[in-house]
Order: structure tokens, then C-alpha cells, then sequence
DNA sequence: TACTGGATATACAGATTGTCCACTAATTCA
DNA sequence: TGAATTAGTGGACAATCTGTATATCCAGTA
């Protein structure tokens, strides 16, 4: 159900020198390849890795702006739901319902302030929002992080 | 400043397929893997690319439940930095400087809601921070995705 | 026209991967 | 207690991939 020390420092390893493979991550721990990746193998199939892909910087690719939107939704019968809409959107990066009453909390990016409004706009039409309140992101202190965390429950 | 439909195809599929390498991803776009590995190269030199290491699922961990906790700051001279506390935090995945009055907005997670309290009393005892106010995340229809963004950035 | 950046094709040695196997140690269970 | 199960180790193998370098080609540009 959790993780153990190894598991966290293999994943550990991984996350801070994703290009050095297995082999060199079964030298570093000082344990042999096949339990490397055994580790691996069983923490894929148990969903702890969901995957390998590229990590992505929406600011690079001119997105600089990042915003959380929160909604307040009005569910209409026969449409549909709000969240397949907002799906539709590229600049919204995640979705959640959330407690209050029914409303969502969105991250959505943009390129500049202008084009947040854009994007709300976007979100505003969806058939079932009927407003939304937004906070825009000015600095990012700590950005998202897993490490601590790993290593707090393979501790 | 941009990526172009050539780099979104090899960011797509190396997001959908991260295993397959550079070459069978050459492959797969009909491009010479020179190509490939250059452009890959230049998004990680240009900051497109952060890195490539494996995705965590908090809740397979162990932490099911996610919450967004918004913090009122009071800012004490002489303090450590209220984002630096917030750091030493696991559970805290992240934390922004939010447009409103100079709070903050972290995700967190938490085994449980009973752990959630816990977690929230480690951030209210944060020196500087005056309150807090929580969502919990019910449901997350859209999980972070940055697909669609970058091929709507790719043409 | 000459230059530059990007793409291609090709080549090579070295390293890594995916899979086997056999053996050991610890744990579980009948 | 003995058998079965699970995890780790060390070793081995062929097949593949990577890193790196070369030379050429093409298009946009000074």
C-alpha cells in the first residue's frame, strides 16, 4: 500500500537525473539492476508511476500567465457536463469539483493578461458556468514538488 | 519563442509513448533521428523541457485527498520567508503568490481529512500566516494535462 | 554570392535494455 | 517442520539504442 525506502530513493534518483537509466540507477544505490527494475515494474503496475513523459513549461512555450479560476455551476440537464467542455480547452491545464456548493476550481494558463481574459471568456461560455471568479498566479515560490513527499512516505 | 508542428508531434508522442526512445520516435515521425535528438535538445536548452522524470500519483501513495488551502499573510520582518516554511512542508505541492492582498494559494494533499487537519494546523502555525480558508478537491475531471496546450502552441 | 541554421544520411564504438537463468534469504502457510 | 512464495543477487546473451561525428543538401538572408 506504501512505499519503502528503496522505492523512494529509486524514484528519488530518477526525478533529479531522469537521462541516467536503470543500470547506472542500480549503481548509484548499490543494488543490482533486476531489483531496479522489479522496483520500477511493480511501482508502474501498482499506478505509483503514471509515466515518464516530458516535463513541460507552459511559461516557455509563451504561457506565461497562470490563474485559477474558480466556477460556479448550474447543472443544465441534457448538455453536456461542464468539465467534458472544459476539457476542450487547451489553456486549462486541471479541473477539480471542489466543496462550497457544486463549483469547480480550474488552473488555466495564458499567454498575457489579455488573453486570460480570453480564456475566461472561454470558460464563461460553457453551457452551465454562470460566473466565475478567477486569482491570478504572480509567483510561483514553490513549484510543484513530489520529492518531499516520496521521501516522507518511503521514509 | 516558439514550438513549431514538428516539435509538438515529438513532445506528443514521447508524452503518450515516453519509452520508446529516440529513434523508434524518429521512426514513428518519419524524420532522422539527428533531427529528433536535436530538436529535443533545443527544447531542453530553450526551457520547454524540464526534465523527464517519473510521474507520481500522490493518491497511490497514500494521500487521497487533495485540497487547495488559501492563506492570509501577515509579513513579519525578520522572519523566515512564509513560502520557506510552506517548503519544509511534504504535503504542500505547491504554493503561488495569488492577486487579492499579497496571499497565497497552496495544494496539498493528505492521507486523509482527518490528515488534512493536521496538515492545515502545520500551515496555520507558519509564522506569518494570519488564516487560512480550504477546498477539498471532490474530483479532478480534468488531471493536469499539458497535451492540448502544446499542440494548440505547435499549430 | 556567400553564410548560416536546420535537416538528412551514414557510420562507429560503447553502453544499455530486455530477458533469461540459477542460487540465496526471508516470509508465509499448511 | 517442510513446502511454497516472494524478493534480491550475479551473471549472461543478443539486440538495440545512444552519443558522437562526418559530409551533404536546402532555404532564407546578408
Amino acid at each position: 500500500m506504501t512505499i519503502d525506502q528503496l522505492d523512494a530513493r529509486i524514484v528519488s534518483l530518477l526525478t533529479t537525473e531522469p537521462r541516467i537509466g536503470v543500470l547506472e540507477c542500480s549503481r548509484r544505490l548499490g543494488v543490482a539492476r533486476g531489483t531496479v527494475q522489479a522496483r520500477l515494474d511493480r511501482l508502474a503496475a501498482r499506478g505509483v508511476i503514471t509515466g515518464y513523459g516530458p516535463d513541460i513549461d507552459p511559461a516557455a512555450l509563451g504561457f506565461g500567465v497562470t490563474a485559477f479560476v474558480t466556477l460556479q455551476i448550474r447543472q443544465v440537464a441534457g448538455h453536456v457536463p461542464v468539465a467534458d467542455q472544459l476539457a476542450l480547452i487547451p489553456e486549462v491545464l486541471e479541473a477539480h469539483t471542489i466543496t462550497g456548493s457544486g463549483d469547480m476550481l480550474c488552473r488555466v494558463v495564458a499567454r498575457d493578461n489579455a488573453d486570460l481574459q480570453r480564456v475566461i471568456d472561454l470558460i464563461v461560455d460553457v453551457q452551465g458556468v454562470v460566473r466565475t471568479s478567477s486569482v491570478i498566479a504572480l509567483d510561483t515560490p514553490v513549484s510543484y514538488r513530489i520529492l518531499p513527499l516520496v521521501r516522507a512516505a518511503g521514509g
